[in-house]
DNA sequence: ATATATTTTTAGACTAATCTAAATTTAGTT
DNA sequence: AACTAAATTTAGATTAGTCTAAAAATATAT
């Protein structure tokens, strides 16, 4: 049984809003990141379940199945892939991918992902650092804190970010802050628990929001 | 007002059978080519009517207009582009390209398809040797014969194919015919109009429906 | 010129994906 | 336990794209 780009876009969004909790998806969650009206969420919910790509209980929610899992984790392999090409390639930079990526995640062709893999040099991470999926479904997990959790005076490796908006990107190109990055946690405010870093010399000032936004590691 | 997918294929459709004549395009022919039934064509014939991209006479036939042209020749630039992509980068062979360029030559992004045209060094055609008309849908046009219109004693360059099929082209591969193969026709038999070619140092016995698909130039 | 065949359009129905409004279920609160 | 608020589902409608069957227009042949 064949599925349908749209049916693709659900299985994606209900994936990651597993990754935040353990709990069942519910129908307004995914509305709200699907960006359509729960009752349509409900509609498209049976058809998934009749396709065993979902487990649904009604009023309780919805899992994704291991069938669900695999063709979610597949989109998100082609979706990272293609924004490393993007920018590895053709010139583009973090902030614009996301778009084109959305579109290029839905284009069938085994061969083509494949060789597209190869042809990067079976990269592991895509340009925001989240973690690409191998053929066979697997991630690669690797520890990483945000960066509001971080400790004073200790020297951080910029890994990731959470929020992956144009707006964001954009405020980080600003400060020079890219994956890869060594960041210094200088001073935490306590009032707003705001921060101070120093970041290729220069010190910034984060607000929270920010800071959470962002994933580091320890610099070993 | 946006064109959808299926829209972009129609005005790719009537666009090609306009290039075999200067007649209107009829419904039964677009219904053959898109794969679809007269009634479904004609339904969308109107609705690509309201939207200025055909000129439309009931019962008469269709034409595009400027606006449809520029359309169709923009998405058949995609889909050629895409073509040297996967073959140039990907190690796709010419007979497996087309299946996924139909796919992607529905992405949208202007910056990706100028990107991707500067990356393959701006080339002038596919790998089937169609030209791929430029960012204006300017296409150069160069003059070319059939192998069947040969002439007896003279050597040719292959220059492109009609037939894209995949079963052709691999019996063009069988044969060692290729884009820029030096092709000698030696001899013509009147009865079926079969000819005898050298190619690559051997002779090879072609009939005429093989030789009206491949597209030759003199060579000079 | 009339009858027949072919082509094209219309009428009505279906599926996928969406919506609004109403009904139902669950959760929270006295 | 009963009431209210929030979440979810159902009912009914809409749009894009498709289909079959029937009607209308055009082309062909006697
Ligand atoms: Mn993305
Ligand atoms: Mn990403
Ligand atoms: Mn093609
Ligand atoms: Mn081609």
């Amino acid at each position: 049984m064949l599925i349908t780009l749209t049916e693709e876009n659900y299985l994606k969004a209900i994936y990651h809003l597993g990754q935040k909790s353990d709990k069942e998806i519910s129908t307004n969650a995914i509305a709200e990141k699907i960006e359509a009206k729960a009752s349509s969420v409900t509609d498209m919910l049976k058809k998934l379940a009749d396709k065993k790509l979902i487990s649904y209980r009604k009023y309780k929610g919805v899992t994704l199945t291991e069938k669900g899992r695999l063709t979610a984790v597949d989109i998100i392999r082609k979706h990272r892939l293609w924004e490393v090409f993007l920018v590895d390639k053709l010139n583009f930079s973090w902030d614009e991918v996301h778009e084109v990526a959305e579109q290029l995640e839905h284009i069938k062709s085994p061969k083509l992902i494949n060789e597209l893999d190869a042809y990067l040099d079976f990269p592991t991470h895509d340009p925001h650092g989240d973690p690409i999926p191998d053929k066979n479904g697997q991630i690669q997990r690797t520890d990483k804190i945000t960066l509001s959790q971080a400790v004073i005076n200790q020297t951080y490796i910029c890994v990731g970010v959470i929020d992956s908006s144009s707006d964001f990107l954009k405020y980080l190109d600003k400060y020079n802050i890219g994956i890869g990055s060594e960041i210094t946690v200088l001073e935490r405010e306590e009032f707003d628990q705001s921060i101070t870093i120093e970041i290729k010399g220069k010190t910034v000032v984060m607000s929270k929001i920010i800071s959470t936004n962002i994933y580091v590691k320890k610099n070993i």
